[in-house]
Order: C-alpha cells, then sequence, then structure tokens
RNA sequence: CGGGGUGUGGCGCAGCUUGGUAGCGCACUCGCUUUGGGAGCGAGGGGCCGUGGGUUCAAAUCCCGCCACCCCGACCA
C-alpha cells in the first residue's frame, strides 16, 4: 500500500471542534479520521476507514481462530421475529422502527439474537450440528437518546455479535471460555489496556455477565476493583454482603414528633438534638430512607414501587434500572395523588405499595425511619417484625472504601472504564421463545443453549484513540495504525521524488506508506500533521538528502535517528518482521 | 425526560444590546517570493445568517413556534 498525501481525501484541523468534548472525539475529528454526518452518525474517512478495517480484521481472525463462522445479516428487518422474542416491546423506544409502503412494521436492528436463532432453526436438525459459533460484523441502529462523545456512543455503529449455540450447559461454559480468550487476544492486539467485570446483562437477559472496560476518563461506566483480591465489578453488578439475621431483641417500636425533618440531614440533626431515644449519636447509617419510584415496566402498565436504603446511601438509578432490566425506573414526584405516600415521612409500615429493601436492611435490624405522617418518624422499626419487604434489591450506591464482597478483607476502588465488549450465557431465552430443538443422538429433542458475545468495533476505535494520544494528537499501536511507516519530503531539492522512490521500495516489500509528498506545503505544517495523524514510525526526507542521509523517528518516544537512506527501507522491514 | 449553552462560507469566531445591502482568522484558487517546525505579499471565489411564521418601509439583529448540536443532571426523600 502507498497512500499519496498530494492526493489523499484529507483535511486536518488546525482549530478544535467546538462541538467536540471527549479527547479521542477531537483528535479523530481534527487528524481527519471521521467526520460527522447525521446525529450520532459519523462518516469514515479514507484513514479513518483505514483503521477500521485493520480493527476488525483483528477481530475477524481472532474469532474465526476460536472456531467462529462468519455470516452477515440484513440490519432492516419485520417486527415479527421481534415479537416473538418479545423484544419489540421490551426494547421500547430505544429501537428504529419505521414501515414498508404497505404500513407492515421493521426495524433497523439493535442486536441480531432472533435472526441467528432463527438461521440456526433453518439450517441444523440434528445434534452432529453442534456445537456452533456464529458471528457477523455490522452496523448497528439504536435510538439512543443521547448520543455522546462522538464514536464512543452513537445511534448507528459498528458491532461484532457472535453467538454460540451448545446443546449442554457444559458446551456453553466451554464456549464462554474460548470466547473470553478469544477476547483477550483482540484486546491485546488492539493495544487496548482493559479490565474484565463482572456485569449484569441488561435488556438481552441472561447470565454469566462480564465486561470488557477499556480504562479511560470519559468512559460511561464506573467500575470497582478490590485492594486485597482479583474481584472487579461493574457497579450495577456488584452485590451486597448481607448481613447476619439478628433476634428480634430490639424494643417495640415508637413514633415521636419529628417536626421540619423531610431530609435525612435534618432528621439527624433533629434525633441528636432531641435526644431521641435517649441517644445522641445517631448518624445517617441508623435510619432508613424510602424512594418512591414509578416503574415502566415494557409493554404492561406502571408500578409504584418503594426502595429502602440506609439513609447514608444515595439510590443509584443506574444499579437500580440495571436491577429492574428490562423495565426501568424514574422517581416518583406526584406525591399530591398519593395522600399515603408522606413525602419526606415515608416508613416500610403498612406500606401500600411494593417494597424492596437494600440487602443491608437484614431481619431483625432496627431502623429510625418515617411514620408514613407528615412531620413524624418512629423509632426501633424493625425489619421482619414491624415490616416485611418484599424482597431485596440493589439499589444503594456503591462507594470507594466499601467491603470486597468477594473477599470480605479489602476495600474497594472505582475507576472508569469503556465498554469495549460484553460477553455472556445467554441460555435458552431464544431458542424457548422460538421453540428450535434438534435431534439427540438418543433421538428425542434437545434445545440448545446460547452464549452471547458483542465488541463495540466503532467504540473501540475511540477507545484506542482515547488510550493513545498525547498532546500532539494521536499514537496508534502499530497494528492497528493507518499506515506502517509514515515518509515526510521535507524539501524541494529532489526529497518528493526521493520520498516516492523510497515509498515504492518499502510498499513492494508489503509494508504500508503513507507519503507526504504535498508540493508547496513547509515542513513544519508536515511535520506537525504527522504527529497529529500518529503513525508510530516516520521518515523524513529531508536537508541530508544530498548526503544519503534520512531520519527516522518514533512517534510515542519522539525519538530520532539520522539513517543512511540506503538502510531505511531494511530497518524498516525488520523492525516489522 | 429535565436544566443550561450554542446555531453566521469547509473549520474557529465577531456582528445581535441600540433593525438600515454580512465581516475577521484559518482553509481554498491564481501570481510572485519562501521552504526543517503551523511562511510573506498581491489578487480572487465561496454564506437561503439552522428552520417556519410574525412585527416593520426595512430583520442575522426584535417576538413566537420548531429543529439540530454540545454540556450537565438523570437523584436525596
Amino acid at each position: 500500500m502507498l497512500l499519496r498525501m498530494s492526493s489523499l481525501l484529507l483535511k486536518t484541523l488546525r482549530e478544535e471542534p467546538a462541538d467536540a468534548e471527549v479527547p479521542s472525539h477531537r483528535l479523530l475529528l481534527r487528524a481527519g479520521f471521521v467526520r460527522r454526518a447525521a446525529p450520532g452518525g459519523y462518516t469514515w474517512l479514507p484513514l479513518g476507514k483505514l483503521v477500521l478495517d485493520r480493527v476488525t480484521d483483528v477481530i475477524r481472525a481472532e474469532m474465526t481462530a476460536a472456531g467462529g463462522q462468519e455470516v452477515s445479516f440484513p440490519a432492516l428487518l419485520p417486527r415479527e421475529p421481534y415479537d416473538t422474542s418479545g423484544r419489540w416491546t421490551e426494547y421500547g423506544e430505544d429501537i428504529f422502527t419505521l414501515k414498508d409502503r404497505r404500513g407492515a412494521d421493521y426495524l433497523l436492528a439493535p442486536t441480531h439474537e432472533e435472526m441467528f436463532t432463527l438461521l440456526v432453526q433453518d439450517m441444523t436438525g440434528s445434534y452432529r450440528d453442534f456445537p456452533l459459533v456464529l458471528f457477523q460484523i455490522q452496523t448497528k441502529y439504536r435510538d439512543e437518546a443521547r448520543p455522546r462523545g462522538g464514536l464512543l456512543r452513537g445511534r448507528e455503529f459498528l458491532m461484532k455479535d457472535a453467538y454460540s449455540f451448545d446443546l449442554t450447559d457444559d458446551g456453553l461454559v466451554s464456549a464462554y471460555a474460548t470466547m473470553r480468550a478469544a477476547y483477550q487476544r483482540i484486546f491485546s492486539r488492539l493495544g487496548l489496556e482493559h479490565t474484565i467485570v463482572s456485569a449484569v446483562s441488561g435488556a438481552m437477559g441472561g447470565s454469566a455477565s462480564e465486561e470488557f472496560l477499556a480504562a479511560a476518563e470519559v468512559g460511561e461506566d464506573t467500575f470497582v476493583g478490590c485492594t486485597a483480591c482479583s474481584y472487579a465489578a461493574n457497579t450495577e453488578a456488584v452485590v451486597t454482603p448481607a448481613p447476619a439475621s439478628r433476634p428480634f431483641d430490639a424494643p417495640a417500636l415508637q413514633a415521636h414528633d419529628t417536626p421540619g425533618t423531610p431530609t435525612i440531614a435534618s432528621l439527624v440533626d433533629f434525633a441528636n438534638a432531641q435526644e431521641l431515644a435517649g441517644r445522641t449519636d445517631w448518624t445517617a447509617a441508623d435510619t432508613l430512607k424510602n424512594v418512591v419510584v414509578t416503574v415502566h415496566h415494557p409493554g404492561r402498565p406502571d408500578e409504584l414501587l418503594a426502595i429502602g436504603v440506609p439513609g447514608d446511601r444515595e439510590v443509584d438509578l443506574k444499579r437500580l434500572n440495571a436491577a429492574l432490566a428490562p423495565a426501568t425506573a424514574t422517581l416518583f414526584d406526584d406525591f399530591a395523588s398519593r395522600p399515603d405516600l408522606v413525602k419526606g415521612y415515608i416508613g416500610p409500615q403498612d406500606l401500600k405499595v411494593r417494597y424492596l429493601a437494600d440487602p443491608r436492611v437484614a431481619p431483625g435490624t432496627a431502623w429510625l425511619t418515617g411514620a408514613n405522617e407528615s412531620g413524624r418518624h418512629a423509632t426501633n422499626v424493625v425489619s421482619g417484625r414491624d415490616f416485611t419487604p418484599d424482597g431485596t434489591i440493589e439499589a444503594a450506591e456503591v462507594r470507594a472504601g466499601d467491603t470486597c464482597p468477594s473477599c470480605g478483607a479489602g476495600s474497594l476502588t472505582m475507576r472508569r472504564g469503556i465498554e469495549i465488549g460484553h460477553i455472556f450465557q445467554l441460555g435458552r431465552r431464544y431458542t424457548d421463545a422460538f421453540g428450535l430443538d434438534v435431534l439427540g443422538s438418543d433421538g428425542k429433542p434437545v434445545r440448545p443453549t446460547m452464549g452471547s458475545y458483542g465488541i463495540g468495533v466503532s467504540r473501540a476505535v475511540a477507545a484506542i484513540a482515547e488510550q493513545h494520544a498525547d498532546e500532539r494528537g494521536l499514537i496508534w499501536p502499530a497494528a492497528i495504525a493507518p499506515a506502517d511507516v509514515h515518509i515526510v519530503a521535507a524539501g524541494r531539492d529532489g526529497q518528493v521524488e526521493a520520498a516516492l522512490s523510497l515509498g515504492a521500495t518499502l510498499a513492494r516489500a508489503g509494508v504500508r506508506v503513507l507519503v507526504d509528498d504535498r508540493p508547496n506545503v513547509s515542513a513544519g505544517v508536515k511535520f506537525t500533521d504527522a504527529e497529529l495523524i500518529g503513525i508510530p514510525r516516520s521518515v523524513v526526507v529531508g536537508r541530508r538528502l544530498s548526503e544519503g542521509y534520512a531520519e527516522l523517528r518514533d512517534r510515542s518516544t519522539g525519538g530520532r535517528d539520522e539513517v543512511p537512506l540506503v538502510d531505511i527501507a531494511r530497518v524498516i522491514t525488520a523492525e516489522l518482521g
């Protein structure tokens, strides 16, 4: 490959684009890799397309090596399969829907579980056809409420989705392990520093879910790690260790007048000032905070739900939504319509809505909480005695320093990351929905179980840009750079001709070459552009050409070496192996 | 969904308060000079001022609606 910048469709931007905030977005726009073309949609320009293709090549190679077979489905699909799986309504507003000329419903697929399942149903019939792993690299569509960060969250994006089909649960575990290892190789080759964390599987359903998170400040996911063991989890998936049940030996529930205490802080201040129940050591952790949310069930009427969490913790809506998926929750604020719910003074006793408590609200624990009357709270409200939650829920916020739920010894640290991959054991949700059975060796029908494995390909490009850049621009890992070497012709005394000649020599040897042969462009501009574009290795053919020397530069270290021009091709091909 | 901000040539911005024939820098074209760290001089091309309506003799500017983009919040009981 020999690309000449004199004819390349490329325009680097000297100034920061006004509407790009996150570093990867700014750099990819400035360096001429992508361009915004639609709300949440990006055009891949020649340099960007080269990178994208190299990333997909890595993914394709590793997926194939792991036994996957590549297929490709349409993105434009009829409604019916998604009705069968229930996702037409479950996915809700996040799905792009449209009608054909006859008024029939279509959608632009947000993922393809249904189509993979149907394909396997169509084309298999015997246990001999399994195990099977299929994948595709394809454009997905999601009507995101808020696209952000350029490639990080778009409404149209490139995704690799793969599905394994096994006849036994052991087979699924094995397929999952194979895919997990393939993902580690993929992200390692892509130069992405990442952490594998426990996750929740969201709208897709399933279990044994893990995410690959690329560490980045601008990441949308927060995840925890343990200081003592190898535990790592998305905050959405952190499971709170429940304390042991305690005997119901607390004194009887007692209600108190607590005027003007609608918040936890005001309640604690009041309780200490008034020596409530004879104590002056009340803290927020002694209180039970009860939050009312409206739960929106796809395809069903809304439901009011009360959530109880220790008063020193907030309700984390992301965690709550993860726990309720596929339903979603919003804060309830229409207290006028429900006189039984006294805002600021809600207690779990005799509530007329469903009540789910944090695991810390274990049987026997006693709390200071609302008395369901304005200006009144109650002490010694004991879980399991004075109220019984309808269940537990993981909705309280996770904080740095919390005890590790895995080893119980270390404490949790928190970081942010970009979700670049997600693997989980899907199970039989879709094979059940479509009634996919095949004949087993004993002649009886067997229902396959599925695993689901996704990579956000375009998002991975952004994550790489996020992790591999400095104040001058991008620094691509060699494996996915748009070219192996960037040759800069600096000068007009035959430098352009010499650069092109060197480029041709390298290209013949299989090296991917970008030559800056632009006439009438100053050396300074070319150097600046080369640093912005970020090809890891560059060669400057410049003022020492007449002496037979060129300069070899390393983008990441800034290193420069004068090398005889006749040796350059040999040095570079040796480096590239 | 809520809040804030912004929409003026390809990019970055001024002009709007106080209505009166649209400007600057970069980029682009041509000429001459320059050529190892974002060159100089000269001459040019390019804009339904996001969009629809209203007020007015006259609207980028004032009023109303809509759309888009960016940021923040999705929260304290």
